[in-house]
DNA sequence: GCTATAATTGCACGATTGTGCAAATATGCA
DNA sequence: TGCATATTTGCACAATCGTGCAATTATAGC
């Protein structure tokens, strides 16, 4: 395990990590269609500039996308990279192939 | 999705979105028995007492166990739990079941 | 062009977080 | 009992983070 890799599943979960960010991915995900900030701003009750922040973050980690439509940014949520993301930790965590005894070098 | 559930998610990916932290349950994740902290501040170059703090934290999270014999304490990743609640997580994010269209209440 | 709306950015602030060092605590062993 | 080792805790500090507000930018529609 690599230290920039280890270091890019940190941030994918520490952007996930926070309170008002996953209640946007929640809102997300009860969206068939791509919703805007402005329409995702009443699922926290916080400044739009805020919710505009943390879109930002979960764009930079690839777990929303969006499309401008005019003056909109419209957010969707990448749901099967972010699940095949966690589901692959999973399974490195439960993996049994690479395990050693106590003090093994 | 209730608040009080969406803070315990979140206050688990975070404490899994640390670098050090990360680092410390992928090394874990390498051994097949328990390993006490000082064995496990190799993997990580920090002081002991910062070890000893992650390790309180993903103690906290339900992500490690640990048993103390004598003055040592060995700690060992929850796998299984562990894994299950990533899965879950992925299994909520890609679930189609409760989407709804733009502007449905 | 002008105005209204959507979104971002700059700034400031308080809170939290990760860290190292030193001291304290707990326990094993001689 | 005394010393060595493992772990935790108190303290301080810098860095990061989440936030609100005001100003700014971008764009639609008149």
């Amino acid at each position: 395990m690599d230290a920039a890799e280890t270091q890019k599943t940190a941030d994918f979960l520490k952007a996930l990590g926070e309170f008002n960010r996953l209640s946007l991915v929640y809102e997300l995900c009860r969206c068939e269609s791509s919703q805007n900030a402005m329409c995702l701003c009443e699922c926290c009750s916080v400044d739009a500039s805020v919710v505009s922040r943390h879109l930002k973050v979960l764009a930079e980690r690839d777990i929303v996308t969006f499309d401008k439509v005019g003056r909109e940014k419209t957010y969707r949520l990448n749901r099967n990279e972010v699940a095949t993301q966690l589901r692959e930790l999973a399974d490195l965590i439960e993996n049994k192939d690479c395990k050693r005894g106590h003090h093994d070098v």
